[in-house]
DNA sequence: CTCGTTTTCTAACGTTCTTTAGATTAACGG
DNA sequence: CCGTTAATCTAAAGAACGTTAGAAAACGAG
């Protein structure tokens, strides 16, 4: 019709691949770490077939790539500039939706967060504790520096390894992630100063720092 | 399905806002100045009760905003960040995609360009001449500091008024507009030295530089 | 080679989105 | 108050998309 049409339906498949909650909940389960379509299937609570299938308009749109390795499909996000993109998407999103702001807050409550950049602060801080609430597996991936691996599951009963005086900085997976609010509920419950940190270790990557594996 | 699931309906109401060719095109055009339905069917190439229909969907996206004026509704990005955002969103799905890279080659050309910071950088060079093709009323509206207005239209019959030593620096509306790289085949048809200005006026105005109105 | 596993492909169904015609609303001018 | 203009609302057709069942492909193991 017009002689931009063309431009405009290219760019039109970048927002098409950001336009339904499935694709985006797979791209923030990816941002975490390489997973194949089974492992996505189940941490995105999608059926495997609807996995696979949207993961094909992912890759057409060249956000994720895959690789195989003997009948296993490994997905991961392109590049370092899609995660920066989809944190720039997220913050955009939220900016603009106060809808998406209650549901944010609805998933989450509403703890004061520490930020990627607080928490870089407070490192080397003796008085912090950084506690990696997520899975075993998780942590042996890619954890903050220094973190201490405590799964949410096993928290309770494992309090009293914790120190007293500290203030703890509690984190999960990506942005939406529900573990590490409830590990502060928790411990504010059992006494504790603590808080989540915002964004959880996407955030912590996105910010261009240093992830440490086992 | 998961807890999960409507922070992610949320977000992906940008996504889908995004996914059109047609509202795509409505964004960049009201990046240049706040319009009228009427004005932005014509300019878009978009049926009027389309433009409304979609106009609609992006208002309920929160991009946009209306402002009545008797029979009238002018529409505008909604603010900066909207316009800063789409930026963003054009870099990198021009990032991704060789496909856009390729449609945007084949509607402007292959010229070098001029980014706004190096226009910036020699707006007080008297070796330069910066010149917006646009509209006279588009010139109005908005300009940059110091550029001489002659509209495409206008330029061949006009060449003779253009200084010959200098190099010139076209620019128009917005990143995908045609108009400055139509002016800079022509100059350099008749001898000048001359390249575009990458992205046109909205880039200058995304970069956050001053805008003069007359 | 054959079997079991993982993933994708094909095809189909139901839903949502795009687009447009027709009726309607809102505002101004005579 | 009526006519005109600008825009929206309603409703409906057609296209595109999401989802899933069933078949098929790719691979490793035995």
């Amino acid at each position: 019709m017009f002689p931009e049409e063309p431009v405009y339906q290219q760019l039109a498949r970048i927002g098409k691949a950001l336009a339904s909650p499935v694709r985006l909940r797979l791209l923030d389960v990816l941002d975490q770490q390489e997973r194949t379509v089974e492992e996505l299937a189940r941490e995105a609570g999608v059926p495997l077939k609807n996995t696979s299938a949207q993961l094909q308009q992912l890759r057409a749109a060249q956000l994720v790539t895959a690789r195989k390795e003997g009948t296993r499909v490994y997905y991961r996000l392109a590049d370092e500039r899609v995660s920066r993109f989809l944190g720039a998407f997220q913050g955009f999103a939220q900016d603009r939706l106060a809808d998406l702001r209650d549901a944010v807050a609805d998933l989450l409550g509403s703890y004061e967060t520490v930020t990627a950049d607080e928490l870089a602060a407070r490192l080397a801080d003796p008085a912090t504790l950084v506690l990696d609430v997520r899975s075993p597996g998780a942590f042996a991936a890619g954890h903050v520096p220094g973190a201490v691996s405590v799964p949410l599951r096993e928290l309770e009963e494992r309090l009293g390894e914790l120190p007293g005086g500290k203030e703890i900085i509690a984190y999960c997976g990506g942005p939406y992630c529900v573990v590490s609010p409830r590990a502060v509920e928790l411990l504010r419950g059992h006494g504790f100063r603590a808080r989540p940190l915002e964004g959880g270790l996407t955030a912590w990557r996105r910010s261009g720092r240093a992830v440490r594996g086992l």
